[in-house]
Parts: structure tokens; sequence; C-alpha cells
DNA sequence: TTAAATAGGACTATTTTAAACCTATTACCC
DNA sequence: GGGTAATAGGTTTAAAATAGTCCTATTTAA
């Protein structure tokens, strides 16, 4: 169906709001979750993917919580996106080769992989800075 | 993940097939199963849905089987996507609004929807005919 | 020392995809 | 007309991916 994750939805609303609402403090998960309506355990889970790329930064302890790791101009849709589902795999054989039972006689698989990387490209060319602006509007 | 699924990729590899070397006669399933090397049943529906969209022509009977039901060069990869896939839908809410429980706070989904049209672009900018000659050389 | 927070492993439930199964229909050919 | 090889398509099952929960450990401010 090639539809996005909700982790990844959730990440890229995290990210926003922490552009946003996020300047100068630690926001924690409780309040990003009650704020925008989504599960805290599964933000949390998406959050530490988003740590562990440095998107965010994280302080623990109580009064932790997370804040942006780079500037928003730094952020593009697709580090979002791999930092959550990992490396795109528009193709099952970009995964492993065996993964594909047809491998050796796919004749597509040039043209699949372009595919990714074009895709690949769309994301990169949004910041979260350029995104935030479209919202604005 | 943003993988395609297999039924595309087999029904992108049949109507190849059938560009190439199903010229002037009907091909079966069994055969191009066979020769592709994936199950039979599967394919079937592939085709059926192709079908519907008329990529594909169909024969029934004994001596039945399938040809195209387009030029190759009028017949994009985002035509076989939607036939097999349906309408595209990057997020959930472009399916039905009350599949995400977030939709009145949302605040990227316009971005979400450019960026599901940008996609598509990509997709209908490949037609058959192209294809073929990129995996010619 | 308590409490509020992140970190992360393990598990469960739900949904989607892939595939198989089965019956009906069509039409060639003897 | 009957047998057979094909498409058409509905229903069911199996496998995989996604979504979400649960639980425990660790960190740190107060
Ligand atoms: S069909 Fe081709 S492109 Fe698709 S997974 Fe197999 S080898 Fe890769
Ligand atoms: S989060 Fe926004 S874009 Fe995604 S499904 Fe919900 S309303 Fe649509």
């Amino acid at each position: 169906m090639l539809q996005v994750s909700r982790k990844f939805e959730y990440g890229l609303h995290a990210v926003t709001y922490l552009a946003t609402k996020g300047l100068g403090r630690v926001v924690t998960v409780k309040e990003m979750a009650d704020e925008m309506g989504f599960s805290q355990e599964f933000l949390s889970k998406a959050m530490q993917s988003l740590k562990r790329a440095g998107i965010a930064a994280s302080v623990q302890g109580v009064k932790g919580g997370y804040r942006l790791g780079k500037a928003p101009e730094e952020i593009t849709v697709a580090d979002i996106a791999i930092a959550i589902e990992g490396e795109p795999h528009l193709v099952r054989c970009g995964v492993k080769a065996d993964r594909c039972e047809i491998f050796s006689s796919c004749h597509h698989r040039g043209y699949m992989n372009i595919l990714q990387h074009k895709i690949q490209a769309l994301l990169d060319e949004t910041t979260i800075h350029t995104l935030l602006k479209e919202i604005e509007r």
C-alpha cells in the first residue's frame, strides 16, 4: 500500500513540536503524548530512535526530557524516516538478496533502485525548517 | 518500511514479459509463472487486476491467456501500481479521515499529500516502453 | 531516599500481505 | 455434446509486518 508507518508520523510530529514549543527547555514524552493525543509508550520508542540518530537529545532523570539534537535547518524528513524505519528498501532484495527467490532472473531491479533513490531525494529536500514555514502559512 | 508489494512486482514482471515475449499471441498464466518462477495462483490475481484496469486483455477458454491491453508506450509504472494496489495513500487519513485519531490536530497532512503526489509523478514518468529500453542496455 | 523521567528488552495484539483453495464459467477441439 | 485447459473470482489460511503494551533498569533532581 506504500504507506508511511505510524511511528514515523509520531516522530515527525514530535520533531516539529520540539522545534516550535520546546525552545530553550526539555520536553517530556508525557507532555508530547498528551498534547498531540497519542500513546506515551509508543511515542517513547520513536523518541529513542530519534535520539540514537542524533535528531533529538535527551536528559535523563526527574526534570529530564527531550530537545532537538540539531538545528531544524539540518534535519530533513529523510533523516527522520531513516532514524525510525532504518535504511529504506523499496524492494526486498535491498534488505538481502536471498529474500527474493527470483533475484537472478529479475530485470527491473535497476529501475527499482533508481526509483528508491529518487524517493529518498524527495524526502531529503525538505528540512524541518522549511516544513514549518509551510505549516505556518 | 515503504516497500512495494510482491503482487506489484509480479505484475510489473508480467507486463514486461507480455511486452517482449508475448507479441502476436496470448500467454497463459502458467507459462509466465513457470518462466519467471513464481506462484501461478498468485500471479493469476495480479493478472486479473491488470485486466480490470485495461492494462492486460484476456481470452478465456482453452488456448486462452493474456496479452497487453495497451501499447507499452501508454502503460506507466503508476498505472500498474494503481491497478494492483488501488489508489495510493501515503498516510492513513487518505483512505478515510477517521482512520487517524489525530486528524483534526495534524499539521503535516498537507506536506504528506504533496509528497504522495510527487512520488506518484515519479511512477508516472516511466512507461513500460522506456523501462524496457533501460533493461536492454 | 523518593519520585519522575529516559532506556530498552520482551511480549502481545492487530493489521496487512502473500498465498492457497475451490468453484464457476468460457471456449476450443475431438 | 463432452472433455479439457484456460480465465474469473470468492473464501479461507498462513506468514509477516506493524502497532502497541508491559516490565525492569538506570539516571538524576529535589
Ligand atoms: S523482484 Fe527483482 S527488484 Fe523485486 S525483490 Fe526480487 S530481485 Fe529485487
Ligand atoms: S497524522 Fe496527519 S497525515 Fe498522518 S494519517 Fe493522521 S491526519 Fe493524516
